[in-house]
DNA sequence: ATAAGTTGATTACCTTATGTAACTTACTAT
DNA sequence: ATAGTAAGTTACATAAGGTAATCAACTTAT
């Protein structure tokens, strides 16, 4: 099953965005550089799925990753430019969001 | 392992493009209603999961199901109000690939 | 009448993906 | 020595997804 009309770079797109956690995490990367640590807590990912989807990230050249060899080693990951320009795709979804999301029993964040 | 600091809302909205297939599909009804075959060989998802992803699409509001009892039975799907707003999000999405997305050996769309 | 075909789904069965918790490396502080 | 820290990794269990066969309900072909 493989032989979609809908466009090859379209799909590569929505393929990288729709992988479960991407876009979180993407999202919490534009607050700015952030350790693994804390992009971990903020988002609410496994460690290990997290290693996977920042891994994967970097090789499509969506993140950076920066080691500094202190004691502990602190790792700093950030957005490249091709990262930072997924914000207005974010931001369009955060609107919708806002829009068309019911709070329900969910709380509500400071942008409500 | 819970406790994001991100909004309930746009987590909600993430959750919900980022599963598996989801926005394709919602991709594929921008361009009008259409029956479950079509949309199946359109986007190259297996029956089974597409099945389940309409049914999760209609529970939240984003996709309509209409039923003609032809022979044999005519199953129509379209896009509600709120799905519909979700254009700005996938053609942000359709626009962030032609520019970030390399063609590889993939061919090209129209667009292209 | 019996066999074959249609659409939208479901079922059984197998392979990935994800979650949990324990463990690793390398170095510091007690 | 012992414990602690950051960033992962590993082993193991559960959930999600893919494939192919099958179903319901009705029509057309033989």
């Amino acid at each position: 099953m493989k032989q979609s009309t809908i466009c090859p770079k379209f799909e590569k797109a929505i393929s990288l965005l729709s992988q479960r956690w991407t876009g979180l995490v993407i999202y919490q990367l534009l607050s700015g550089t952030q350790r693994f640590s804390e992009i971990q807590s903020a988002v609410g990912i496994s460690g290990k799925v997290l290693s996977d989807r920042l891994k994967d990230l970097e090789v499509q050249g969506v993140v950076k990753r920066e080691v500094f060899p202190e004691t502990p080693v602190i790792i700093e990951y950030s957005l490249t430019e091709k990262g930072h320009s997924l914000e207005p795709v974010l931001k369009e979804i955060e609107n919708w969001s806002h829009v068309w999301v019911s709070s329900e029993d969910d709380g509500s964040c400071e942008i409500d």
